[in-house]
DNA sequence: CCGCGTGGTGACCACATGGTCACCATTGAT
DNA sequence: ATCAATGGTGACCATGTGGTCACCACGCGG
């Protein structure tokens, strides 16, 4: 919880210290980023950023809070209107939220690094906060498909379908850096690839 | 490389050192080891630790070398022996590689933190020496195999095997803690839980 | 013109880091 | 007994950390 002092700060100087915090957290993770860089990056004083925030912690959780929350709410009109067919579901919602990520960069890259995260303490606060909350997705995810089809366990559907399109999403992101694309041939792309591994894995290798 | 004084330590003596660095190593990861933490583990001194390697990085590379040839070393006759079938040959490997990281926990463990490194320094040198191996494992492992029933293109299928089996791995590896079984148990467990998810892999979900 | 409060500042603190180096104990050769 | 060499030591160094706090500039009510 960042003090009332920061949050009565206008809009501007916000965006400016969130964005600096960001970058500084999504390139060198939470033990490695200095609060030194963050204060010369946005350009207010040391004491400024410990009078709006407890500590550094305190910032960090700010931060995932809020782009957390902003994700999900941007998420939601497209998750609400989801088909029920598994393989299609999957499909469109993948693309949203691929979506998601393309079109907020340095949000996208700090909730990357956040799911990375090695400081065992943080880690664990970060599980306690919003740990369920990923590995729930994809069960909401199933659970509003008809499941008709399916041959196996619900769980461990769900566990291959996550593991695939987790490892599938983190190699699209990476390759996409030397790519130079408009976003709408991005989706296509994005689509045509994904749409051979969700055949591998409805029809079997 | 170490130095010569390194290597002719008594090896009751290497090996003290080894472990507690490499427990270090995989318990914070690299940046947030500190040199001064090894050697009081290991009951050395900070003086002495420097005439042995060069530098952090130095002893850190040295442990990871030394990590990644045992284990390849251990591995090479179950690899020799493989089937041909390419079900088979995917369950004898796994199997293979999770009784190696029981057999040696510190050293998977240190491994695993090896793989998950954040340090952008570090990671980029690790993929410039190691990189290709972990991913060309998975092609050497099928390349090995007779691919006549496959539907797809052998690149997807491969990292469709890739993602799965590590994110099993993981799970597993994560999971096995609480449980306190013999080496025999475990074993028959990971393949009764293994043979599933291949199963949804092969047949289709 | 004063006094007060408010928000912002950056020099400063205690501490931890990777790395160094003058020193010392032990040995073996002379 | 003396010297040289060897290997081990830990106080010490420069640097960087998260965090503090005495101070200051500014605006406003009197």
């Amino acid at each position: 919880m960042p003090e009332k002092v920061f949050l009565e700060l206008d809009e501007e100087k916000k965006e400016r210290i969130k964005e600096a915090a960001m970058a500084e957290f999504a390139e060198y993770g939470y033990t490695n980023s200095s609060t030194n860089n963050i204060v010369k990056e946005c350009g207010i004083s040391k004491g400024s950023l410990f009078k709006y925030f407890e500590n550094k912690e305190d910032l960090y959780f700010y931060l995932i809070d809020e782009v957390v929350s902003e994700m999900a709410r941007d998420l939601a009109p497209a998750i609400a209107g989801l088909s029920k067919d598994l393989k299609k579901r999957i499909t469109e919602y993948s693309v949203a939220e691929i979506s998601w990520y393309i079109a907020n960069p340095l949000k996208g890259k700090f909730m990357i690094s956040m799911a990375a995260e090695r400081d065992s303490d943080i880690y664990a606060k970060i599980i306690k906060r919003y740990g369920q909350s990923s590995d729930n997705a994809y069960l909401q995810l199933m659970r509003g498909a008809s499941l008709k089809g399916l041959h196996h366990g619900e769980k461990e559907v769900c566990e291959v379908l996550k593991w695939v399109l987790t490892g599938f999403n983190e190699s699209f992101l990476k390759d996409r850096s030397g790519k130079r694309l408009s976003a709408g041939r991005l989706k296509e792309e994005y689509l045509k690839q994904l749409s051979v591994y969700l055949d591998i894995l409805f029809k079997g290798l």
